[in-house]
DNA sequence: TACTACTTTCCTGCTT
DNA sequence: AAAGCAGGAAAGTAGT
């Protein structure tokens, strides 16, 4: 139908009702968050994602006086990444439980080993040289970690303060988060204020994986201390310009490849064969439309431009199962191998 | 400015 | 009945 033809002042999900009689009653806060008085799964999912405030400054308050378990020495019994954080289960907010969060992902109780992990990944993640942090100044265990001020960070790692404080800032917050979503109040709020001044985003924006690509994803842990400071002897690497951006599909990719900072939106079905499946398929059109400035994002739309990716190889179908696809060859960066 | 790649919007018909 | 899938058509967006 040609656009001047097109009734642009009824929405769409209403004139598609209209026009789809038996479409009628489908909630239409999916498609225009904030305008729905009723709570829908979808909009309390949002609510979830979108307002963590008041978590975080409980974080703030109460993660420094968490007395460590772990000693100076000891060494983690599992290498900490994301992966292995998180099994493979299904992640939904309200059966999302404290055994997906255990002591040893959360930054308080970190080894000194953990530390050092953590710090790897972080430069990894940024492609950072590893000659541009003072190792020495970051030989403590996480409970000392957690307890460094901002200022702390900047004073022992100068420019890169900045992001180690935000990362660690990030994982203390998805600490808390995964502590406390079960008990979390539900309110159809989509905007909250940044708690953290210093670094902050900008006023309403949430967590991106793209944009801040803080969730230690990039490298193969390291057998040892030493390891860790071998692999920071490459040279500084430039990223890849990407002249359009984040692609859905990169989006969808960095979603399932950090799932600590998106709990319960995308799981993986079949991680070696990259069948993932979203779980709450709104929100993350909410989250990708929240990406491109979009607030009309559905996940209609985005399951269309998902489809267009079959042609190109992008993705693959898989038939017979709803909201499931599957990484095609043309997808990169989803493989354990590739990270 | 034109071209291109990619995404978004709208739609009908169908399946689960 | 509602939600999701498939895919055509066309418009929108942004990089070159």
């Amino acid at each position: 139908m040609p656009s001047s033809v097109r009734d642009n002042s009824v929405p769409y999900g209403l004139r598609r009702n209209l026009h789809h009689p038996a479409r009628g009653g489908q909630c239409s806060a999916a498609r225009a968050p904030g305008h729905c008085s009723d709570l829908c799964q979808a909009c309390s999912d949002i609510t979830l994602l979108l307002r963590p405030s008041a978590m975080v400054h409980h974080s703030l308050d109460t993660a420094m006086s968490i007395t460590p378990t772990t000693t100076l020495d000891s060494m983690p019994t599992t290498p900490w990444s994301p992966t292995n954080s998180y099994p493979d289960v299904p992640m939904v907010m309200s059966g999302f439980t404290s055994r997906l969060w255990s002591h040893e992902s959360q930054p308080q109780f970190w080894s000194k080993y953990q530390v050092w992990e953590w710090l790897q990944q972080v430069l990894d993640m940024h492609q950072i040289d590893a000659a541009n942090i003072p190792f020495q100044n970051f030989d403590m265990d996480g409970h000392q970690l957690c307890s460094l001020s901002y200022q702390d960070f900047i004073r022992a790692a100068g420019s890169m303060g900045t992001i180690l404080f935000h990362s660690l800032t990030e994982l203390k917050w998805s600490a808390q988060c995964h502590a406390e979503i079960g008990q979390l109040e539900v309110k159809p709020e989509l905007d909250f204020p940044c708690p953290f001044p210093d670094v902050s985003y900008p006023p309403g924006e949430i967590y991106d994986p793209i944009i801040h690509p803080l969730a230690p994803v990039a490298s193969p842990t390291p057998s040892s201390p030493a390891d860790i400071k071998r692999s920071y002897s490459r040279p500084h690497q430039v990223r890849k310009h990407n002249p359009r951006g984040t692609h859905l599909w990169e989006f969808i990719r960095d979603i399932l490849l950090s799932p600590e900072r998106n709990p319960g939106l995308i799981k993986w079905e079949d991680r070696t064969e990259g069948v993932f499946r979203f779980l709450k398929s709104e929100a993350v059109a909410q989250l990708w439309g929240k990406k491109k400035n979009n607030s009309s994002m559905t996940y209609e739309k985005l399951s269309r431009a998902m489809r267009y990716y079959y042609k190109r190889e992008i993705l693959e179908r898989v038939d017979g199962r709803r909201l499931v696809y599957k990484f095609g060859r043309n997808a990169r960066g989803w493989r354990e191998s590739e990270k």
